[in-house]
DNA sequence: GTAATTATTGACGTTTACGTTAAGGTAAGC
DNA sequence: GCTTACCTTAACGTAAACGTCAATAATTAC
C-alpha cells in the first residue's frame, strides 16, 4: 500500500517492460551497471535502476560497449563525481560521437558501393535471362 | 621469367599488399574463401585469390560476415553456378542493403540523440564552472 | 501438502574473427 | 655447416554479451 510498491520492480517485471532477459539484468548487475537492492534473496529494481537501464539500452543503440556505458552513467550521478572525472566522461561521449559520424560516412559509402554492385549483378541476371528488367 | 612470376604471390607479399596477417589468409583458406595453390608446402596466391581477397575486404566494409561473403563470392564465379543459386545470392545482397540502410537511419537518429545529450552535458559542465561556454 | 511459479547462484557454452605461442620444415646466403 | 628468413601445421587463447543448463530455495495457488 505504501510508495515502495510502485518504486520497486521484480526481475520479471523488468524483463517484460524493457524486453530483456533475467540473465541480462543479472549480468548488468555483475558488471556494476545496476544496483538492485535485495529483499531476502530476490532482487528489487529501484527507479534509479530503471532510469539506468533505459540509459544502458540507449547507450547500446549508440554502439557504446557496456564498459563505456558504465562510465557514461556517471554523467547522471553527478553528485559524487569529481570535476575532472565528469569532464572526462563528457569528452568520452564527444569522442564517441566522432566515431559514430565516421561510421555513418563509411556506411553511406558502403551503401553506394553495394548499390553499384547490385546494379551490376542485376544486369548479369537480366542478360542471363534469369530476371526481367522491369524494376 | 614467365608469366607465372607475376601471377602468383607468396603469403608475405599478400600481407604487405593487402594489410592483413598470415593468420588471416590461412584462416580465409580454412573457411574456403581463398584457394591458394601449393608449391610444396608453401601457399601461392593466384590472381583469382587476390580478386577474392579484395572482395572479402570490401564485404567486411559492408558488414557482411565471412560466411555471407563466402556465399556472395559465388556472384563472381558465375560460370559454374545454377541460376537459382545466383538469384538467391543477388537477393541476399539486396537484403543486406536494406539492413544497411536501416542501420544508417538508426545511426543518424542515435547521432542526433547523442548530440542532444552532449549539449545537455555541456550545459551542466558550464553551470558547474568546469567548462567555458566558448564553443 | 503438494504442485507450480519465480527466484537464486554457479559455471560451462556460444559466436566471430582472428591472435598467439609452440615446434618444426626448407631454402638462401656466406 | 650454420644462421637467418620465411614458411608450415596444430592447437589453445581472446573478447563481448549474454545463453543455457543444473541444483536449490522460497512463495504462491489450489
Amino acid at each position: 500500500m505504501n510508495k515502495l510498491d510502485v518504486e520497486f520492480r521484480s526481475i520479471k517485471e523488468m524483463c517484460e517492460i524493457y524486453k530483456v532477459t533475467p540473465r541480462t539484468l543479472r549480468f548488468y548487475e555483475f558488471k556494476e551497471l545496476l544496483f538492485p537492492i535485495r529483499e531476502g534473496q530476490r532482487r528489487l529494481f529501484t527507479k534509479r535502476d530503471q532510469a539506468r537501464l533505459k540509459l544502458i539500452l540507449q547507450g547500446k543503440r549508440f554502439g557504446f560497449s557496456l564498459e563505456e556505458i558504465r562510465q557514461l552513467l556517471n554523467l547522471y550521478d553527478i553528485g559524487d563525481q569529481q570535476k575532472t572525472q565528469l569532464l572526462k566522461t563528457y569528452e568520452l561521449a564527444n569522442e564517441r560521437l566522432k566515431v559514430m559520424i565516421n561510421q555513418k560516412d563509411e556506411l553511406e559509402l558502403a551503401i553506394e558501393d553495394l548499390k553499384k554492385m547490385l546494379k551490376w549483378g542485376e544486369d548479369v541476371l537480366v542478360t542471363k535471362g534469369i530476371k526481367s528488367n522491369e524494376n
